[in-house]
DNA sequence: GGAGTTTTCGCCTGATAGGCGAAAACTCCC
DNA sequence: GGGAGTTTTCGCCTATCAGGCGAAAACTCC
């Protein structure tokens, strides 16, 4: 599943089906394993010839669906993941591919619709507590689009004040020192940021819990 | 991968290997899939027919494997579960069958080691921000039986009356009216707790970014 | 130069994690 | 029966962080 924030939606890359079953219903971009492959691999290999997308920010394991109903054809295991895109790109796609708005899709093939919106809550989640923004926008950006991105996500209006300091304070982000291109209708120009790591990395979820000050947790020092 | 908190440490029930590959290895319980069923109610089969255990209080898909070399004898697919057994119960199992702390693996057959490192993980993480605690305990406890489980799955030290109070502010556990037998050693008896809901439920990670007060959020009415 | 826009910063409030210590409610032992 | 020791529970206080509000800054356009 490919997401990408246009026009202040979040969007998602959808095929439309040629054959049976559900022709001329949209599907998510994919495709069977080969027998010598990575699933994460194959989702790469699969994008890069059909789109032109090479660099995707972030790859994530979604979830595996096994129902046994789930495509008439009989029994079919699929591993969904999830793609995410800066919105500085706009990668050409062929005719039969294009981008819906995760909220306005139209009529999905097998379960693909009951994937999306997981993966749209996963996406949700994730934007709260860990710095995944980063590659849903380009490697420098204004509060003003990070805002539109990060409503796009959430799905309700936030307020720029608010994810300016939160980001901030919690050094999730960082300024630089340009600032962007006046625009057209006027008002200061906005401060170029920058994400402080373009790597995942969670913000604890809760200070709760956490071990007393001082201790060194000595029982899982190998953390990872 | 099934999990449960025995003797102040999260351990994870595994089987000893009798074929190669991996004679005389440990290995997580599961087995292949027949045609026609679904992933979570094949490990319940694989469960109940070998070890006794029906009421497993939670299950959840944690991630699918697909690296070649994960299986000697070619490419073999694996999707992990995990299942929390409260701390009450101790299921009759073969001797073929053990017992083991997630932190003192003995040899481990496939990628089953890092798979358990994977799960500790995600577990420690939904402790933090849901009442996924409620199916390690029984339905009624007392703080310093949770205290325990809790510091078994995070890995150090908490203190009890932060646990109380925190959990008792986010009403994730209510008091009861009993009290717990007095324990031999002394001390005011305890108050036995339960758990308000014994269903999964998310604490909104943070208070960030949530929608301004009042908003409707009407974009995402059908939530789910 | 003034009006309108957008961004940024500072001040304050409210909620929550969590440390510390005292009180409560037991058992055991003399 | 009266300490002494244990364990649980409660109250008080502090530190941290989300977030509302408003003012100042820095532009464009007329």
């Amino acid at each position: 599943m490919v997401l990408q924030v246009r026009d202040r939606k979040l969007h998602s890359l959808v095929w439309e089906r040629a054959q049976e079953p559900f022709a001329q219903h949209w599907a998510l971009p994919g495709g069977a394993l080969s027998g010598t492959e990575r699933l994460g691999s194959s989702l790469g290999r699969h994008l890069a010839t059909k789109v032109d997308l090479t660099d995707i920010g972030f790859l994530e394991q979604l979830e595996t669906r096994s129902d046994v109903d789930r495509d008439p054809r009989g029994r079919i295991i699929a591993t969904a993941y999830i793609a995410l895109v800066s919105t500085d790109l706009n990668p050409t796609i062929p005719r039969d591919t294009a981008w819906f708005p995760v909220d306005e899709l139209p009529p999905t093939a097998f379960d693909h619709a009951s994937i999306i919106r997981s993966g749209r809550e996963r996406l949700r989640a994730k934007l709260t507590y860990t710095n995944v923004a980063y590659a849903l926008v380009p490697v420098t950006f204004t509060i003003a689009e990070l805002r539109v991105v990060y409503e796009a996500c959430l799905g309700h209006a936030i307020s720029s004040t608010n994810l300016q300091r939160v980001l901030l304070r919690r050094e999730i982000i960082e300024s630089t020192d340009s600032v962007a291109l006046p625009s057209s209708s006027g008002g200061r120009p906005a401060t170029l940021y920058r994400f402080s790591e373009r790597t995942l990395r969670v913000t604890d979820p809760f200070a709760a819990f956490r071990p007393p000050a001082g201790d060194v947790d000595q029982r899982h020092e190998a953390r990872n």
